[in-house]
DNA sequence: ATTAGCACTCTCGGCCCAAGAGTGCTAATA
DNA sequence: TATTAGCACTCTTGGGCCGAGAGTGCTAAT
């Protein structure tokens, strides 16, 4: 009894604190959840959850706040999982069907998702590891350059310029294309790089050669999902509502440092089979001390109907149940994990289905 | 002389307040700028300049601080040119030289320009009304949607996705792409709408019509740059550090409406040859108020070389020596205008000269 | 037209104080 | 043993007060 009560105490304290945003003391609690005790009984519990490291107290004879600890038990235990209102449910797919292209869509699912959590939100382009090759299209710009783009079955595209020392002779250029999308088309990326190497070397795309050799690194950075590993963010103007001043600036400064954030995400949702929580010290981001980010992995099929083994085993390592990419929520360390979680993890499922579809060509 | 050298305190006190942030008093300006006058004088030319609208008290018997009229008119007479530093000129070609596609480009060069103002920074992507068609792509994703890429002769690509409702059969779909590519190739966008609807009338096309109305709203939609009209942004973590808290919550918002920022940037270099600057009430946008906003068209030929009358006149209304996309800079109205606008100017035509570089094929 | 001098004003930081909120402890109670 | 009432104690917060400092505006002299 004593021990369950002790945590009904530390879910209270947090709910009212995540409201309040201001310590909350003994007597208050007591008015507003009708716990059947009194505060006294309370100040004993609170004490005793102070020295387990789940509250601390700003300064002596204030209310209490929760600390890192308090706040990731929360997460881990107590949490309920609050079901997306109507009006939620409606806008993800009012708001999203609209789109018109997958940069588009990720777009909106991030401002979509700032919209519903009230905070920034983040999205990434799916990881092109697994995606097949579907057209290569080079297009000369003028005498030196060349624009390469790369279109990918999920919709991808990427391109690429290259400045060469001497145009190819556009006879071989164009049978070179057209041999490369011949034998390329429904292709793994890593498994098309290493097909156009193999090309080039004939003696008769010599020519070719330096733009082969080009091209063939620009489909494997795109798998391996470097540069082309756009990121879609929304909702930043919300954090200066929401962040005291002081914690303002690192914070801008750790979203403004991309790479981190994208590495930040992905780890986190590689460790969690769903959505996965890191609250401030946990992110090991210097900016964001103050902060938590909620943040799930998309793209993979969820645990369950695996649809492993015919897909292409021979290139792709050991990633294979492993999200695509990702969508997450970042706000301060306060923030409303019940609402953020079920967002992201709505999104995330809206995004899921979307790319199935579209893979299930 | 009075008149001159009350001018030359309004342009001290703009210069130390852009320096300190602080209210500027008659003994601090006598000693930082040797002006020859006691500051008693001083006093009497500030009051006058007050008068007039330039300067104003904080409160009685404080320093005083420029106007937005006392910044304009900084602006506009006082500015002196700055050449460029050494290193910031080098900055930009190294720091833009690596770079691999259009809108890898235009990102780094929001970046570049955001490190050399340590201001917020805006570019956009060129428009492509007078851009030409390069290649058409139709992918098919999968049974109901069909993915079209559009490239330009400026290394634009754009994407688009198409949900039909029945697919059209393969070898029409295939002939029609064909003919497309033949007939529109090297035609202004517009143009090559309008000839893509006049293909989908002829009856052997009759099944890919609503595949070819949807591309070529596609395409002129890209002409007319909506949609497409990205926009880049770099260094908004920089605005925590500099700005007061209070202003900062609106202006957040106001750099989130992307709309209207590309709005003001345009009308912005649209009125200027140059660069352009509002400041305060003058960008017309609630958030802007404590800020001020530098601009300059980029993409067109400046003042001089006009290459007008050889291009195509048929389509393109009157806009013709107008800028084709923006770049600028976001800041408090106490910014340091002198090296921004010589940043502006500078990323402005660096990229002037690439757009043209690119379209010279 | 400029300047020295001076009285005046206003902000800012420090200080004190009272109110309020909340705690911790002790002793009583079920 | 767990809970509770009561109470002394602590700490923040906001207001008011004050003196220092910076800056102005005015006047009278140059």
């Amino acid at each position: 009894m004593t021990q369950s009560r002790r945590m009904l105490v530390l879910r209270a304290v947090v709910e009212d604190y995540i409201r309040s945003q201001e310590p909350v003391g003994s007597t208050a609690l007591t008015r507003a959840h009708n716990l059947g005790v009194s505060s006294a009984t309370i100040r004993n519990d609170m004490s005793a959850l102070e020295e387990e490291g789940y509250l601390i107290q700003p300064h002596t004879s204030a209310g209490r706040i929760p600390t890192e600890r308090g706040y990731r038990y929360f997460v881990d235990r107590l949490a309920s999982v609050v079901p997306l209102s109507e009006a939620q449910r409606r806008g993800i797919t009012t708001f999203l069907s609209g789109s018109v292209s997958l940069p588009d869509t990720l777009q909106r699912a991030a401002r979509l998702l700032a919209n519903i959590t009230g905070q920034v939100a983040v999205v990434s382009s799916p990881a092109l590891s697994k995606s097949k090759l579907r057209h290569i299209e080079i297009v000369p710009l003028n005498a030196v350059t060349m624009l390469a783009v790369i279109i990918t079955d999920s919709g991808s595209v990427a391109q690429h310029t290259f400045t060469l020392r001497q145009l190819p002779d556009a006879v071989a250029l164009n049978r070179f294309s057209e041999l490369v999308n011949a034998q390329c088309m429904y292709m793994p990326l890593v498994q098309a790089a290493r097909r156009i190497r193999t090309i080039i070397k004939a003696p008769e795309y010599s020519s070719v050669r330096p733009l082969g050799e080009s091209l063939a690194k620009t489909v494997e950075s795109m798998a391996h999902d470097e540069g082309t590993g756009q990121m879609y963010m929304a909702g930043t103007s919300q954090l200066a509502h929401k962040q005291s001043y002081a914690d303002l600036a690192p914070l801008f400064d750790a979203l403004e440092e991309q790479v981190v954030i994208m590495r930040l995400m992905s780890d986190l949702s590689e460790e969690n089979e769903g959505v996965g929580v890191a609250i401030g010290s946990e992110t090991r981001t210097p900016g964001l001390i103050h902060a938590a980010v909620v943040s799930s992995g998309y793209g993979r099929s969820e645990a369950g109907d695996e649809t492993r083994g015919d897909r292409d085993k021979d290139e792709v390592p050991e990633s294979s149940s492993h999200p695509v990419a990702f969508v997450g929520s970042i706000g301060p360390t306060h923030m409303d994990y019940e609402t953020t979680i079920t967002a992201v993890r709505a999104v995330a499922r809206y995004l899921t289905d979307l790319i199935a579809r579209d893979e299930a060509a």
